[in-house]
DNA sequence: AATGCGGGGAC
DNA sequence: GTCCCAGCATT
């Protein structure tokens, strides 16, 4: 038996239904190939099923309005993807008449898809015998073939990609590619790997030195930079005043409540009506602290201090701002713990105050 | 080649 | 707490 045939022959037996498993549409295995970039399954599901009603061929996504699209994400991470994504589909519906290429410089030159997602399509798809390289593919292969150089280097990229390629099935790529993620996410796992169930075991080099653990070999995290902020929870006549995160940040396009980074914690209050008056034109009395959030993001670590704030003047709305009433706090897309926020001050408003 | 970009589950 | 996940774009 071959590597390719144990695998397969595993793969029929133990594979996971998912959603996009159920036909070969190639915009169904586009969409699932990038919402599943960087992101669990098992998070990835309902979003799909979600964005598939929502948006069932590339035409519904090249038409709706970025706002919604970034709704049907929200909560997913990475949301340039999603901008990627419909931008991609509008190049797909004007210059292929909605129709996905089967070329790989094609797919390559369309946003958010690189080296692994054109793979992925291809293969499964199209049936093409293209490797498609993910964190599993990597794992995997380092262990089978003892690649022992950091697997975060683009050379050892392409010396798997070549081992992939070299064992990929000629029958069933798509199948043989699909079943590298199964085994990756089922059997050979990062921390202690179930090799006693793995089909591929007698061609595993790193088992036969038992040395399955030391790999792959990458270099330890960086610590998330951390900064602290203080957020207004400006209110004026059961209106609260949101803004939309300006482009070219983390969780850029997204709304939050008015927000600054401070340096020095003692004179937030200070900062934060001095802001809100420059950004928003308007005089706010910072009141009584509202609660304080820390979220962490794998690059950076926010320290949120969120203030409520009671509003005097102005009238004037910029653009990216605008005044909403609590009940629809569910409608917003909000920028990570700045959905927390808003979701306990509207459970706080309903609840009737702090008694039970 | 290095960095920015989210969020959450498993341990 | 740490690791890491069906990576890509930008520099």
């Amino acid at each position: 038996m071959t590597l390719s045939a144990n695998l397969l022959d595993w793969y029929d037996r133990n594979r996971r239904e998912l959603p996009w498993r159920i036909d070969k549409d190639p915009y169904k295995i586009w969409v699932s190939e990038i919402m599943l970039q960087q992101t669990r399954v098992e998070a990835v599901k309902e979003y799909y099923t979600r964005w598939l009603r929502r948006f069932p061929t590339p035409y519904e996504l090249a038409a709706a309005e970025e706002e919604e699209v970034l709704y049907y994400w929200q909560g997913l991470g990475y949301y340039n993807r999603a901008r990627n994504l419909q931008a991609a589909m509008s190049e797909v519906c004007a210059a292929y008449g909605g129709e996905i290429p089967n070329d790989e410089a094609a797919l390559k030159a369309l946003p958010g898809i690189g080296e692994y997602t054109a793979g992925a399509i291809l293969s499964i798809a199209f049936d093409c015998r293209t490797p498609a390289v993910d964190g599993n593919v990597l794992r995997i292969f380092s262990r089978l073939f003892y690649v022992t150089e950091d697997i975060t280097k683009s050379k050892t990229k392409r010396l798997i990609s070549r081992l992939v390629s070299e064992y990929i099935s000629l029958e069933r790529p798509g199948d043989f590619n699909q079943a590298l993620m199964d085994l990756g996410a089922m059997v050979c796992i990062p921390q202690t790997p179930r090799c006693a169930e793995c089909p591929v075991l007698d061609f595993c080099q790193a088992y036969a030195l038992d040395v399955q653990c030391t790999l792959p070999v990458k270099p330890a995290a960086k610590a998330p930079r951390e900064l602290t902020l203080v957020a207004g929870i400006i209110q004026r006549g059961g209106e609260y005043l949101i803004r939309r995160r300006p482009s070219g940040n983390v969780l850029a396009g997204m709304w939050e409540f008015p927000a600054i980074e401070i340096c020095d914690e003692s004179c937030e209050k200070a900062t934060l009506e001095q802001f809100i008056y420059t950004q928003f034109a308007l005089k706010v009395l910072v009141q009584e602290k509202a609660f304080n959030y820390v979220h962490i993001f794998s690059h950076l670590k926010w320290y949120i201090n969120f203030y409520h704030c009671q509003c005097f003047t102005g009238e004037v709305l910029f653009q990216d701002t605008q005044w909403i009433a609590l009940s629809e706090w569910e409608n917003i897309t909000w920028a990570g713990p700045h959905r927390k926020a808003a979701e306990a001050l509207w459970k706080n408003s309903v609840g009737g105050g702090p008694a039970a």
